[in-house]
DNA sequence: CGGACTTTTGAAGTAATTCAAGGGGAGTGG
DNA sequence: CCACTCCCCTTGAATTACTTCAAAAGTCCG
């Protein structure tokens, strides 16, 4: 089990603070479990406080008005949910829950300004947190304005595997559960045409994939077939 | 022409700040004027500044590597251009370009660094501002991925009619030249199908519409369309 | 009046969704 | 240990929304 102290110093939104800073943030923090399945915030609710992923997987979606799911972002140790009470929003706009079980480290709002204000680079790391975010939206945007299908598919494979890659004998293949559906909820598409693109790739050799597992076998290849120059680290 | 000390007052990144620390901002600040179709910033080039639109109309887009072009956002006087630099990015995702002959106030990134510091409630307003962005942004995605042609044509529409809307006896006109294809970019479709909705709608009696101008004559019922409670305002 | 855009509209083509049905795996409970 | 059941995945076939292709008609400006 990893130290609390430890994934705060490496996480994006504490990276650079101090030893005796990180122990006043963390103690001005509370512990949260959440078991698979459960939710740590809901699309509509109060913004109630921001937490940092300690350990587990947890997912953030977005769901219209007839329940048709959008996945955002899947979150792992060291990323930040909630980061609504942490811009001063009202309303969460979307749902984060887990996918695994989970520990969160969370602060109330007031605390968590608090804390922004005795620390200022945490303010500042906030903000460059944000700006990613704010950008890779503008690049997901941009691909689902753009891009086939398929394409999409792949870069939302290789997203997930540079955020969650595994490397094994067969290739990379992404460390947790995940369903044609996700996999379609984050490409934006539909699980069917998420499933023949998938076997499409594995007649080829390009990925192995089963029941809610995905294996890259040829990264690079992925990548190329998608347009990026990018590789899988 | 108004006083740049009040559109620093009223826009999102200086609001609540004191007159004296106003003027500092201000002073702190370069003039530019852009001519129409200037670019003020481009997609890859390094992040140098931080803008605020003093007057005139910018348009935000990502542009592909097959040169297609995604509409990110109009940017009004009090808007903030070039957000990248704010939060320590150091490239410019997106190009910035003025829609009408334009004026804006900037700062090189050190300058605006010194002043977040200065005055630690422009970090704040900064925070706040990209949340709002990342929530827009948030929203945009599960619509393109989720909703018909019509349904986010209709929403691009109501959108830019509620940020630059001029009500007219006619309805809500949108209050700057706008072509099909700046619709279709900014809806993520082509610019035949945003010609062919408007052509229907206009049949309907919702919008009235001629080159590079739009007029909403019944924004409620188009909101009702897309699935909007919203007003126009 | 010429020329450059912008817009419209038809027709053809197609990618992807929807509809529909069936086939695995994995876990559960008898 | 086998059978049952619940998901998850697969794969045709039909449909459709949208794009692409193509050409012509407006509209504005110099």
């Amino acid at each position: 089990m990893e130290q609390t102290s430890d994934i705060l110093g490496r996480s994006e939104l504490f990276e650079g603070l101090a030893a005796p800073a990180r122990a006043a943030v963390s103690a001005a923090g509370f512990h949260r479990r959440l078991g698979e399945g459960e939710a740590l915030l809901r699309q509509g609710d109060a913004a109630d406080g921001v937490f940092l992923v300690l350990s587990g997987l947890l997912r953030a979606s977005q769901t219209t008005a007839e329940g048709q799911q959008v996945a955002i972002r899947y979150l792992g140790p060291g990323d930040v949910a909630g980061y609504t009470a942490l811009t001063g929003g009202s309303v969460h706009p979307g749902t984060v829950s887990a996918v695994e079980d989970s520990e969160v480290l969370g602060w109330a709002n007031a605390a968590f300004r608090r804390l922004m204000a005795e620390h200022p680079s945490i303010a500042m790391n906030a903000l460059a947190l944000l700006g990613t975010r704010y950008h890779e939206m503008q690049v997901r945007l941009r691909e689902l304005s753009t891009e086939p299908a398929a394409q999409r598919i792949g870069r939302t494979l290789l997203r997930l595997a540079r955020q969650a890659g595994r490397r094994s004998a067969r290739g990379v293949e992404i460390a947790f559960p995940l369903s044609r559906q996700d996999v379609a909820e984050m490409s934006g598409t539909t699980l069917h045409t998420a499933s023949r693109t998938l076997a499409d790739w594995e007649e080829r050799g390009l990925v192995d994939s089963g029941r809610l597992r995905i294996v890259l076998r040829a990264p690079q290849a992925l990548a190329e077939l998608v347009g990026e120059d990018d590789e899988t680290a």
